[in-house]
RNA sequence: GGGGCUGUAGCUCAGCUGGUUAGAGUGCCGGUCUGUCACACCGGAGGUCGCGGGUUCGAGCCCCGUCAGCCCCGCCA
């Protein structure tokens, strides 16, 4: 299969079963050994690494070439395929057992020294980011980006394969889309024939999978192209992939199985047994147990406990001075007597970093107690908040919406610490019934916790005029260790009841019409019930591949600061580009 | 928009309390070498200490500004 006219193999494929064949390879000067009479060739491609031997019985213009090489340039040789004798193996290499004995061997391609290194030795850093990212030609040659890449497009096929077989059918949306005032800032595209109107890039093909579900295509999905113009993380770039689905004539288990076949589908892929279905946790009980929405159940032993209670007649000073609604909540730690004095400092720092009061603690070694408010406690009062010997209880307390959070990142940074085994490799949840509103913060009106297009939870439609807080969504998310890795909900297909929603949202009937009468145009003309979700694959992807950011799953990512520093986007544009576009700039 | 870290040879890094000529490994160039696999050994070249300003007798080191990369907060319906 990998053959050409010009070469028989990859290098990385040869192993004993081609002992004795005649081959002609192709590939890139990994690493040269070059011991006087004989010259050792580590020669590279994305299958892997050969080793290709020119000793004394090569023909002398073979071993002429074979001295002058230098590192990175191409080279095509013919030769044989030889076992190593078992002395001379090499463990550490897949295609170790044998090595190829050139009889012809030509340079094709020079190339200058390389910038960054390619092959690195051992203990050796990475090159600087910003090097790996101007040189990516260079970067991308690395085994390890390789293999990143083909793991990429292994799932990518596997996804696609996986929703084919589920009847869902590939349909692709516009990239030139209208702009969207709500949401993510959007990448907007002049138009040239229409005078200060624009296009924008789709944050995501929303809009259209619902138009697809009205016009009666069942199942949609789409490796979709998203554009957000916000500031980055390491888990966010400016443009992402999505694996974007819709289906009709469903409710939420549907949906959530679809896309829990995909996601099992892609860890297989990557060699991981997943169970399905998965759990589910109500948004409330991963706020009250977690802290977050995103609940990392690997350690569902370590949760959030609320000792309001427990710990009221106890006449600690720290937990008097919050009144008001607020609540003491805590973590028992197991195991938590291990945590130093500067342990316990540093995650007090962190409470404190993320608007916490700070953090309360207590630690039981034997019938020893200590910790800032040990003297409160006695062995009795830290026995009925489940805490033993050689375990700790860390606290703190005040509003829900400051301790969760607060707690949430103590609680990350203990299993960091502490490094607990987990109950489990893989823990998927879904996180379902969200809210519908969150309230601003600052204002504390409420606000659409998603897109407008999310349907409320039916025994929750009444409330949506008197008590909107308390509404809850057709919303979920699937969660994996901690890690959002996307989310869906039922839509609205009633007109009404979308305009209601848009009102909610402030938009005038007018705008309402501007901005999405095409789409209630299409709900009024017969919609199927439906719902969707959309997977972040580049994050799927990052953490399959076991890389520390999605800019080592992308071939070629976006900086922090949104800048592509190998073809240099963005750039400045020509004066007489910008007037064809009626554009002036004024900065 | 705000905060933090980093920036010294092609690359990865060291550089003491501010002190004379800025170092190592690797890569590169030249040489020796017939079993290496990070080959080994000998020799050599290679520096705008990110950039601009300031303090000082003297700045890679201190101060101010700025640029770039990364991380965090805000932001990401």
């Amino acid at each position: 299969m990998s053959g050409t006219t010009r070469r028989t193999h990859r290098c990385g494929e040869l192993r004993a079963e081609h002992v004795g064949q005649l081959v002609k390879l192709g590939g890139w000067v990994h690493r040269r050994r070059d011991l006087g009479g004989i010259v050792f060739i580590d020669l590279r491609d994305r299958a892997g690494i050969v080793q290709v031997a020119v000793g004394p019985d090569a023909p002398e213009e073979v071993r002429r070439s074979a001295s002058g090489l230098t590192g990175e340039s191409v080279v095509e040789v013919f030769g044989k395929v030889v076992a190593r004798p078992a002395d001379m193996k090499n463990p550490e290499l897949a295609t170790g057992d044998i090595e190829v004995h050139a009889t012809k061997l030509v340079k094709v391609g020079s190339a200058v020294t390389p910038e960054i290194p390619v092959a690195r030795a051992k203990s050796e850093e990475l090159p600087a980011e910003e090097l790996r990212l101007k040189y990516r030609h260079l970067d991308l040659r690395r085994p390890e980006m390789q293999a990143n890449l083909i793991l990429r497009h292994r799932l990518l096929q596997r996804a696609r394969k996986t929703l084919s077989d589920l009847e869902f059918l590939e349909i692709e949306t516009p990239i030139l889309t209208k702009p969207t005032p709500e949401g993510a800032r959007d990448y907007l595209v002049p138009s040239r024939v229409h005078p200060g109107e624009c296009y924008a890039l789709p944050q995501s093909p929303q809009i259209y999978k619902q138009l697809l579900m009205v016009s009666g295509f069942d199942r949609y999905f789409q490796l979709a192209r998203c554009f957000r113009d916000e500031d980055l993380r390491y888990d966010r770039q400016p443009e992402f992939t999505q694996i974007d689905l819709e289906a009709s004539f469903v409710g939420a288990e549907d949906v959530q199985g679809f896309v829990e076949a995909v996601l099992t589908a892609l860890w297989d892929e990557a060699g991981h047994a997943v169970e399905r279905p998965f759990r589910r946790i109500t948004w409330q009980e991963s706020m009250e147990r977690y802290g977050t929405d995103k609940p990392d159940l690997r350690y569902e032993g370590l949760a959030i406990v609320d000792w309001t209670a427990q710990v009221e007649s106890l006449g600690v000073p720290f937990f008097a001075a919050h009144k008001d609604g607020a609540r003491v909540r805590g973590l028992a730690v197991k195991g938590g007597g291990a945590l130093s004095r500067k342990d316990v400092d540093q995650l007090a720092e962190t409470a404190k970093q993320f608007g916490g009061a700070g953090l309360a603690w207590v630690k039981r070694q034997g019938d020893q107690l200590s910790g800032s408010v040990a003297k409160h406690f006695s062995l009795e009062a830290l026995g009925r908040l489940g805490v033993g010997d050689g375990d700790a209880a860390l606290m703190t307390v005040g509003p829900d919406r400051v301790t969760s959070p607060v707690l949430d990142k103590v609680r990350q940074e203990l299993i960091r610490r502490l490094a607990p085994p987990p109950a489990r490799p893989h823990a998927f949840c879904w996180v379902v019934d969200f809210p519908l509103f969150e309230s601003e913060p600052g204002t504390g009106r409420p606000v659409f916790a998603h897109h407008p297009f999310t349907a409320p939870h039916p025994e929750d439609v009444a409330k949506l005029d008197r008590e909107p807080l308390a509404c809850r969504a057709l919303h979920y998310d699937a969660v994996y260790n901690g890690h959002e890795l996307g989310s869906g909900s039922i839509r609205i297909t009633e007109p009404a009841l979308q305009r209601t929603v848009f009102r909610h949202l402030g938009l005038s009937p007018q705008e309402t019409e501007a901005r999405f009468g095409f789409l209630l145009t299409a709900l009024a003309a017969g919609a199927p019930p439906h719902g969707g979700f959309a997977v972040g694959f580049d994050r799927v992807a990052m953490l399959l591949a076991g890389a520390g950011s999605l800019r080592d799953v992308i071939a070629f990512p976006k900086t922090t600061a949104a800048r592509a520093l190998f073809e240099g986007a963005p750039a400045p544009a020509r004066p007489e580009d910008l007037a064809a576009l009626h554009i002036q700039v004024t900065a």
